[in-house]
DNA sequence: GTACAGATAAACT
DNA sequence: GTTTATCTGTACA
């Protein structure tokens, strides 16, 4: 499959969401490749949005939303996990889709390993939960701010095409406290490697409200 | 199956 | 000093 160029992530970011379940997401890292197809991701598009982090304006830390597209943006969350996104849209539009599970395709030892090594970890990992969520998919790949701002148009970190799934489901974003009204978390109804959320049955056929 | 507490540090005010 | 786009083990149904 082919590695999705910038003008794959220079659209709004409700497009973009979507387009990415079914592709794979791929970390070319000095100890091997790991890779999974993505089946859940989320969008957060400007600073009108509340739950975006530019939604507090131009910081250190989201000067890249602000960049161009096609750039991973990594954060560092509740101190102990990172979260993966995309850069999407334009340059001075601050937008990203969340990238929130796999399912696990290449390097599945490696996978288990970095799992099963971090320090409060104490029983094994069963592969449904090795990349379903979004920390969970970044200690997975071994992916850390160091690989902040990466260019996924780059050989280390990035997304190819695939088969995009028979139906999308949308649903509220996970984890936030504001703008919970706008239905822009989509995954795969059909994979068992979607986070596990009792939002998967509040869901619709399309993003809402529908606003850029 | 659901509910809750606690871990933990960068970025921000 | 406060916030946080999470995950895990434990407790209980």
């Amino acid at each position: 499959m082919s590695r999705l160029g910038r003008d794959h992530y220079a659209r709004d970011t409700l497009e973009v969401a979507p387009a990415l379940l079914g592709c794979t997401l791929v970390h070319a890292g000095p100890d091997g490749v790991t890779s999974g197809r993505i089946v859940e991701v989320e969008a957060y598009q400007g600073e009108d949005d509340p739950a975006c982090h530019a939604a507090a304006g131009r910081t250190g830390r989201t000067e890249v939303l602000y960049g161009q597209p096609g750039h991973a943006y990594i954060y560092l969350i509740y101190g102990m996990y990172y979260c993966l996104n995309a850069v999407t849209r334009a340059q001075g539009l601050p937008s990203a889709v969340l990238i929130r599970a796999l399912e696990p395709l290449e390097g599945l030892d490696r996978m288990r390993g970095r799992r099963f090594a971090r320090a409060r970890r104490r029983t094994p990992v069963v592969d449904r939960d090795l990349a379903n969520g979004p920390g969970k998919l970044c200690d997975a790949l071994g992916l850390t701010l160091e690989h902040n701002r990466l260019d996924l148009t780059g050989d280390t970190l990035w997304i190819e095409a695939g088969v995009p799934p028979a139906e999308i489901a949308w649903s509220p974003r996970v984890g936030i406290k504001v703008g919970t009204e706008r239905l822009w978390r989509c995954f795969d109804p059909e994979s068992p490697y979607v986070s596990r959320t009792r939002l998967n049955h509040e869901v619709a056929s399309e993003p809402s409200p529908v606003m850029s």
